[in-house]
DNA sequence: TTTATATATGATTAAATTTTCATATATCAA
DNA sequence: TTGATATATGAAAATTTAATCATATATAAA
């Protein structure tokens, strides 16, 4: 696996960072309006912001003393992917004994 | 977010667990074969072969002693759009901040 | 030009996850 | 039925990652 690969995970499959994605699927939004929305406090939602932006799964625009977050395209297309893949699995993962001690050996 | 995609990535996004599925998109393997080819140690690995079949992200039969691993159908979709996303946005990710210990501010 | 608001940063602490270790089980072959 | 091979399991140790804290910067408004 390409070190790149390793970058895209530490990225986007993150609980809050994915929550973020989800979030701005709809609009566009500012750190203000997603700390709201989302409940993640203020200094640990820029954290994850850098780093989506960073690896360019979300974009900035300045408006004031706002900055504006928005999803790319492609990115988008991705959370699509995954939200599906999910909804199909759900049973599946929502049984996974590794995660809730259960047992489900073969 | 769903519990459920909690539980996706955690299985998922894996970096070990994602060169497994890698590894199972050309040929169905037993874990001596997956163990050298992807030079994980034993335990490690059926370890994480649990925890992707309890999602039902791989499949598995039994033949003689050995127990042959293969991924499935929609699993494999979504593998080649992370592969394919990886690809497109390669060189951001290589120079991703956070975790490169650069810096790339805005 | 000081104060308030919005957001970002770096360092530390806290929590979760991965890796390893020691051992168990299951199947085959002798 | 014993020994060897293939794989699985649970618990502990090691490492990563996320969350928090204290503070900085940048812009706007007074």
């Amino acid at each position: 696996m390409s070190d790149a690969t390793d970058l895209f995970f530490d990225a986007f499959a993150n609980k809050n960072r994915f929550r973020i994605l989800v979030e701005l699927m709809n609009k566009e939004q500012c750190v203000g309006e997603l700390q709201k929305s989302l409940n993640i406090e203020q200094t640990h939602l820029s954290h994850d912001l850098r780093c989506l932006l960073n690896c360019k799964f979300i974009n900035v625009r300045k408006e004031g003393r706002k900055r504006i977050y928005s999803i790319n395209k492609e990115t988008k297309e991705l959370v699509d992917e995954v939200t599906k893949h999910v909804k199909r699995y759900e049973t599946y993962l929502n049984k996974c004994g590794i995660l809730k001690e259960e047992d489900g050996r073969i």
